[in-house]
DNA sequence: CCATTTATGTTATCATGATAACTATCATGA
DNA sequence: TCATGATAGTTATCATGATAACATAAATGG
């Protein structure tokens, strides 16, 4: 959870936000959003973590499989496209490999690098979370914003 | 970071919102909602870590400042107020304390509980932070949305 | 060709979230 | 009253994000 239950007051908002020049709406809004944002990453923790998965587990499988011409990819490419450190992506990869989800390989081509790629079970459990994943999302969309405070 | 640089594909969220009866502009809504939700709280803690605070240890001290009638609160009601565990608070207070932005001390009233207050310290640094904060969330949300992938 | 720079991945360390298990205190009720 | 249960806070441990520093390999350029 990265924010209040109850938002700053709208008195608080307005007194800042007159005072430096924002819009006391653009910033009800971010904080709406930060609130709705931060209630559907717990679902989706909640969810992955029945799974098996987490957030940078399950993107990293969907990452590698959604690489249409290519069967694996490099830690840095995963890295990239997640936005993720490379030192959590080596945790990540090697947490995959223990459980069966990923092949980690020496890449043939660059001594320095590896290859990630789906296994069987790794891409059935991909398969498995996707449909879920997805109506978490949706379900999420359909609620009712969160009142302010 | 917990979302993709670029968000799955259209054809991937098609295929499983049609097939679970998901709305696939939801899914899209939700995932840009997680994405712009991503961004700005990198960009607030790259803000708070200047004003040598973090989310959690800014969100203890609006909270202490904003009870009208009291002085201080207790680590719980803080927490729930927050929503974050236990220990995470007592972690929290003890640095805020140590840094000298609140004061901690035994509740007279009950021997379990404690008193958490802000200092002068902490109110200045709570007010020095609030401005570019609500100017940081109302400019985020003066941005464009950012595209699908 | 070989020194230097760049790139990849790992280790070490830290920050910040969680739960489980514990101590100490308060509240309840037979 | 005193056993039992509930509540407040702490400790221990784990998960998952970051950066800094490092080893190794590749690339570059004089």
């Amino acid at each position: 959870m990265f924010f209040l239950k109850d938002l700053p007051s709208q008195q608080m908002v307005g007194t800042y936000a007159q005072a430096y020049g924002a819009d006391p709406d653009h910033i009800t809004s971010a904080l709406l959003m930060m609130r709705r944002a931060s209630l559907l990453i717990r679902s989706l923790d909640a969810f992955f973590a029945v799974h098996g998965l987490s957030q940078l587990r399950f993107l990293v499988l969907i990452v590698i499989d959604r690489e249409p011409e290519r069967a694996s990819l490099t830690p840095n490419e995963i890295a990239q496209r997640i936005d993720v450190s490379k030192p959590v992506m080596t945790r990540t990869l090697q947490s995959l490999q223990k459980d069966g989800l990923i092949t980690l390989s020496a890449s043939p081509s660059d001594g320095r690098s590896k290859e990630a790629a789906l296994t069987a079970d790794g891409l059935q459990r991909l398969q498995d979370t996707l449909p879920g994943y997805f109506k978490l999302l949706s379900g999420e969309m359909t609620q009712p914003s969160a009142t302010a405070g």
